[in-house]
RNA sequence: GGAGAGGUGUCUGAGUGGUCGAAAGAGCACGCCUGGAAAGUGUGUAUACGCCAAAAGUGUAUCGAGGGUUCGAAUCCCUCCCUCUCCGCCA
């Protein structure tokens, strides 16, 4: 959620890096600054009549105390219309401030100016391309196909279980799981991200604090009985920690990873590129979060965007670095880079990793502040990035690795896999 | 799920209708003291919004949330949420 202040001071320049997004309902800025104005109004109207108010209730309180009765009633007489005048201002503010609410929570938050225009992932910005594609014989098999052959995880399965979407991962697969996540978390850890376990479930002001509510509120499975989301990514208990609270300067950045699971309901996608692996609604993700000072974060951007990179290449994985443009950017994002990985045998690139800098776009909203050089109270920046998504991974290590003798696994993950190949 | 107790500032904790944004203590910050530290001692120490060009200042709101009673609510009433204790159930 933006600041009404900053559009406020900035509007020209807002309705500019608005348009980068293609945000199509430019009214609402003038419609939001409109409002704040008449909420300002009534606010000082507001403060003016209760200060009056106030006076004259301490007054009464004096005369009564001094045995003054008459003069005390009298004022009383005059308090009808005060109390009158503050309901009736109230309940506008309160009006006006839903109004306004309402309408600053459909603006999505500005992108920076490194951002490219454009409408579609076609437009992305490749930043760069890292590793060789390998080439395979038309033999090769797509990673479902592999899944099967080696007996790694059943789709069928999960199906009569649960539903589409929610693969049973078994042997060698399963233990593959295990393996990337310890990888990816020690990994983590090594860069200074301390690991946290949270809950899966969460309530909805935290669904709201990261944005998720109530912009993506069909993306995610809800638990009615208790109104709990399941959480589509750890980024929304991780950052949520750090709701209403006030950092002091030296505690920043706060680092933290975490691997959970991750639901998304996924409502709407369907044919060839679900297939597999390739989109599912339960999946494992080891999420690195960072809470940084406003100076610091697009150095911490990029920070986390050579960690990521660090791991695809220990892996072995031909990958390529995205500059998402403003159409496809994420609601609450200012930048973001998506890291795809190469799939030989589907010869597409499947995008593993998201990371992004939201500024105060969700500071804004979990009041996550720090006490700045001044002792004031400021917004911090948030990020987060995944690192890694497992499913993908799993599956362009299954298709570029494979051989005639079976499916080498990469030498860093050996000593958590205690195998080395998958035959 | 049943019964009971309770939610006050960074923390502990006082406050049952006005002098309360809130005692006291702890913590923290700065100063004095000290060779240095501890102890001692002094001062300061919530957040948000508004007014003001801004600082200073000042107004308003906030004692779990929302509503009500009252000239006046942390304090009384109602609803909701949460926490704790006991019982039940249970990985």
């Amino acid at each position: 959620m933006l600041q009404v202040s900053y559009i406020r001071d900035n509007r020209e320049q807002v309705l500019e890096r608005l348009a980068v997004k293609n945000f199509k309902q430019t009214q609402l800025v003038d419609e939001i600054i409109g409002l704040d104005d008449k909420r300002r109004q009534t606010q000082t109207s507001l403060d003016n009549v209760s200060a009056e108010a106030n006076a004259a209730a301490k007054q009464i309180g004096d005369l009564m105390r001094n045995g003054k009765k008459d003069e005390a009633e009298a004022i009383k007489s005059k308090t009808g219309a005060w109390k009158e005048e503050i309901k009736k201002l109230g309940e506008q503010l309160t009006f006006i401030e839903e109004e306004l609410y309402q309408k600053l929570v459909l603006l999505p938050n500005l992108p920076h100016s490194s951002v490219p225009k454009g409408l579609t992932p076609q437009d992305n910005e490749v930043v760069l391309e890292n590793g060789s594609k390998p080439e395979l014989p038309s033999t090769a098999l797509a990673h479902w196909e592999l899944a099967a052959k080696y007996n790694l995880i059943d789709f069928e399965l999960g199906v009569k279980i649960t539903g589409a979407g929610f693969p049973v991962y078994k042997n060698k697969g399963a233990k593959l799981q295990r393996a990337l996540i310890n990888y990816f978390i020690d990994e983590a850890e090594k860069a200074g991200y301390s690991e946290v376990s949270v809950p899966l479930m969460v309530n909805e002001a935290s669904g709201f604090g990261t944005s998720q509510l109530p912009d993506k509120e069909g993306q995610m499975y809800f638990v009615g009985l208790d109104n709990l989301y399941l959480i589509p990514t750890a980024e929304v208990p991780i950052t949520n920690m750090f709701r209403d609270v006030i950092l002091k300067a030296d505690e920043l950045p706060v680092k933290h990873c975490g691997h959970t699971p991750c639901f998304r309901r996924e409502a709407g996608s369907y044919g060839a590129h679900v297939r597999g692996l390739n989109r599912l609604h339960q999946f494992d993700k080891v999420e690195i979060v960072q809470v940084a000072h406003p100076d610091k974060s697009y150095e911490i951007l990029e920070q986390m965007s050579t960690h990521v990179q660090g791991l695809l290449q220990n892996l072995g994985l031909p990958y390529r670095v995205l500059r998402l443009c403003g159409g496809d950017m994420g609601f609450g994002s200012a930048l973001t880079y998506d890291m795809e990985t190469w799939s030989a045998a589907q010869q597409r690139w499947l995008e593993v990793s998201s990371v992004s800098n939201f500024e105060t776009f969700q500071s804004n909203r979990l009041k996550l502040r720090f006490r700045n050089a001044e002792g004031k109270t400021q917004l911090a920046h948030t990020l987060n990035g995944s690192a890694l998504a497992l499913p993908r991974i799993v599956a362009t290590l299954l298709e570029n690795n494979q051989t005639e003798k079976g499916i080498k696994i990469p030498e860093v993950l050996v000593p958590y896999t205690k195998f080395e190949w998958i035959d």
